[in-house]
DNA sequence: CGCTTTCAATACACTACTGTATTGAATACA
DNA sequence: TGTATTCAATACAGTAGTGTATTGAAAGCG
């Protein structure tokens, strides 16, 4: 009876932080070909070449799992947006590229149907759904810190107050990305927004 | 052995067709309420108020069922963009406006939910996929003729390529649905489509 | 009114998945 | 190297859902 840890700080070894990781892809990766009806927990270990023992042993429900594959894309999202608040290109629709094309590239297609998935999911579910919120409000407010730092900088004027164009943005995104899945050879990836973007950002001078 | 029916043309007595329209229906709420994966044939048919036993004497499979709502929706759909067809408005903001007015009415946020839901199972469903893309583009195409209709007899010029805008209309109503689901204070219903649709309307004069 | 047809309910055999309790192998460490 | 601990595998009992075959009630019709 050695209480052994606060609990709350666990030391979780590197061969149990690799389990997490392979049942974390592995629930990415059958979620993004069954959706997440698709998902059992047995899909899930089958296809990270667990049994479900490991499971049980590394997450308490399958929410819980959802929370930490949505924890862990929202820490690459976050670091994406720092990088690019680092050391921010000069205009603003360069910082908007600049995102645009971080996002594109760690949000690929199969990543965005899995987004999409956890989107639904989190919807419903009174556990997921706040935390799930959370993160998008966080990653939205560091993609307005980034604009309205560059814009200041530079003495711009925008055309839409900062929320509305980072939430338009992000709506065009999700929306011409899911066109794009369902008319690959129609819609490259990115058309729309190459468009559209630009036309949005600016005050005329 | 009366050789009923040329098989393909049934007659569907009222019965029958009422009993559809009600797993249809039920199917609709399940799936908005718990998804896809939570939509099985045990849950639909006790929403309609039915056992299993009417969902496999009126279709074969879920797929099936699934298909009839997509092909009920797009009768609504296309019944509304021809509604604003026949009597088009003169400017093309004001068709732009009607449309989005009568799809907000029609595409009530519980509808789009289901709608997305179904978005994602016939993306990966090799059966429902390729009729549910072409709903999508005769819809989208009759949207197209409404706007250059309207704007040839104005004579005014888009900003943008026809389908492009429509595209980017579509994709700017998908994602600030979601995002009016995830966070209904923060974002009423129709906020981004009322400021940013205008802007990328007509060509400066 | 009685016969026929239609259609949903029921019964059944089966599969997939769940979560828990226990076991056993690998790793840590003394 | 031997003992303790950690962690995934296995065994098990249970639930929920599937699709088919059959039944029975109600509507249609002569």
């Amino acid at each position: 009876m050695s209480e052994p840890q606060p609990e709350s700080a666990r030391p979780t070894s590197a061969r149990r932080e690799a389990t997490r990781a392979r049942l974390l892809d592995g629930a990415r990766q059958v979620i993004a070909e069954q959706g997440v009806h698709g998902a059992s927990v047995e899909a899930i270990c089958e296809a990270a070449g667990f049994t479900r023992g490991a499971f049980y042993s590394n997450f308490t429900s399958r929410d819980d799992l959802v929370l930490a594959i949505i924890a862990d894309d929202r820490m690459r999202a976050l670091a994406e947006i720092e990088s690019v608040l680092a050391d921010p290109p000069d205009d603003p629709a360069a910082i908007v590229a600049a995102i645009q094309e971080r996002l594109a590239e760690f949000d690929s297609l199969r990543r965005h149907l899995v987004r999409t998935e956890l989107t639904l999911y989190a919807l419903r579910s009174p556990t997921v759904r706040p935390d799930f919120v959370r993160v998008r409000r966080e990653f939205r407010e560091g993609f307005c810190r980034a604009i309205d730092s560059a814009a200041a900088a530079k003495g711009l004027t925008l055309l839409l107050d900062t929320e509305l164009l980072v939430r338009t943005v992000e709506a065009l995104h999700d929306g011409a990305t899911m066109q794009s899945l369902l008319e690959p050879d129609a819609l490259p990836f990115g058309t729309i927004q190459q468009e559209v973007i630009p036309r949005i950002l600016l005050e005329e001078e």
